[in-house]
DNA sequence: CATGAATGAGGCTTCATTCAT
DNA sequence: GATGAATGAAGCCTCATTCAT
């Protein structure tokens, strides 16, 4: 009733992964409210009970994904900028990264996004975590003189804006306009600004 | 797709603004699926079964919820940028209506927002709308050469963007960083990008 | 979710005692945690979600029935004494009123016994007002000089004991001793006490 | 009605004891239906399945308690009256030990009372074998002139009902009432009626 | 002896929707 | 126009019990 129970077999985790799968493809295609716990554990392939062998309720299987993605995202993140010159570069790899994660992950990216009308803590845990990790790398690109001043934090939230609304529009909902067209536009923007120079 | 048919009278239509009145609340505070009809009607003050005169279903509603709110938003950023004298003016009064918009408004907001798990159209419909509008202006000002070149509706989305979250982050959530400060930010970033000149 | 919506209509009522009745029959037969909402709605001849429209929940249909059996008691209790010359008279016809009456109506004698495993208030409750009625009487009755002294709510609980032990051994389980000759033991012992005189 | 099987190693007799206790606790504490065999099992440190060794069900650990109950139940009686020189005093000492034994296991008591609805023939023998026990004494007393005549059975009965009753209003449920007080009333009524002499 | 993963029946409850008045 | 009683499908979750290890 309150406690958590983990697997402590080889099989129960291997349960324990048939059904973070199925979840995410289940809540994923249906949306969390529409998704229900029987057909989750039917596409697992286990019975109904099983499901509160490893989830408290339906709401923690959601809380788990939504870190599950967090997690896989910030490493795409890690691996794709690694080596990167300049700060810039690495804006450039990590926007590119997060578009082919998203798109590579429309099911798991549907479920982050729904987790804020579930509990709103475990979206704004997400991106909170991810902000934090980005002002990091803006304020010593600004120490260094490569970027221009300004409060990071800002920053952060309004380039995740930017990559969230780019990927949903471009990559989520319609990916005929090429990604190498909106880059373009977009990093031109975000580098260079709005407006014309002089 | 077909608009719904309209009461007749007065007595009908104030009922029909009541119910809508009370679904943005009740939708707005507890979620489009934790909302229930039965609590729409009573915090309306009419019979359950009234409902149903007035909407087809639940999600008709919301859908209504989602126009009303586009209508509004548009008129409100129409109103904040009569008189600009340049399109850096429209933009800057634009972002701010938007903010003071969406806090005035927060569980209209948070009803557009879920939308897109209800019926991803109403969703799209909603942004695609605002972002036409926002392309013609961009596409004005790159033509009159105040703004540098660029896809437009990219940019649109991009800004849009920004807007949702630093709203959601610094408005909605949580208001105790000054919008002055985070609007400087902002747009410093917008109209000249991140990169220190030179 | 937290209201108790009482029925307004007449035939909203019809449907409230069908349900109440059922729920007796069910609960008194099976046990409460054996009886199911759903058994008690085919017993009424509704749909399962019309108990809820009129009980909070199956715990609540308990409570209802409990208050109600207190109820009916209390008024056989008084229409049986109405009339006694004495105390005395008073104790033997209450106590033959309550055999008859709990053999009467076994199934709710049930569901009250049952009641303290499942809300001890309820039936708490029930014993307390059924002892504060009876201390008063036994208090006149000693004032009077007709008892002999003694705290008045104690023996109210002890009388009651004899009584409930007596009508679930002798009429509620295996009526086959008369009782007659139940009534005549007890009654000696009530009023004489165990110890010979003398 | 066969006695289950006795575990042959001490090492199933401490395991089946520890399932005991912890039947006795989560059972008196939650009550039959919400105790689970599974929170049983956590309690007694041992597997779930390891409850199936020593009870065939739930039922079954049920019934053991009861038995065991009545036994402690009777021992205590047995210890408490031992050496006493008089009906009257056995009957006052043994009160006194019901009390005191009551309180000493209210779980295993509300076990007790609660075995009624899960099996009744478990409850009835309890005190059935209780109430012959009793009569056996009663009638000696009767035959030696010390209590007045009376059918025994039905004056065990009654006895027991006075006990229960005050046992659970006095002792169980509140022990503000000074024992004292209330032994003296019961005894009073008990030995000498309610009815004032002359 | 002991374990704990797995099961699936079954229970409670919610709710969008219908319909007779 | 309006009502509110009624419905039944559907969902979440619990739990006694089994069984392979």
């Amino acid at each position: 009733m309150s406690e958590l129970p983990r697997p402590t077999t080889a099989r129960g985790e291997a349960t324990r992964q048939k059904l973070l799968q199925a979840a995410e493809a289940e809540i994923g295609e249906k949306g969390y409210s529409r998704a229900s716990v029987s057909s989750i554990t039917k596409r697992a392939g286990v019975g109904q009970g099983t499901f509160y062998l490893y989830f408290p309720g339906k709401e923690d299987a959601l809380r788990e994904l939504v870190r599950h993605m967090g997690r896989e995202l910030r490493h795409a993140l890690s691996r794709a900028t690694v080596g990167a010159t300049s700060r810039t570069e690495i804006e450039r790899r990590g926007f590119e990264a997060f578009l082919t994660f998203s798109l590579g992950h429309k099911n798991l990216y549907r479920v982050v996004m729904e987790s804020q009308f579930v509990d709103e803590s475990i979206y704004r845990e997400y991106y909170q975590t991810l902000a934090d990790a980005y002002a990091v790398g803006l304020r010593k690109a600004q120490a260094s003189g490569e970027f221009r001043e300004g409060d990071p934090e800002t920053q952060a939230w309004a380039l995740m804006g930017v990559a969230h609304f780019l990927g949903l529009r471009y990559t989520i909902w319609d990916h005929r306009v090429p990604p190498e067209h909106v880059m373009r536009t977009a990093f031109d923007m975000i580098l260079h600004g709005l407006e014309a120079p002089g």
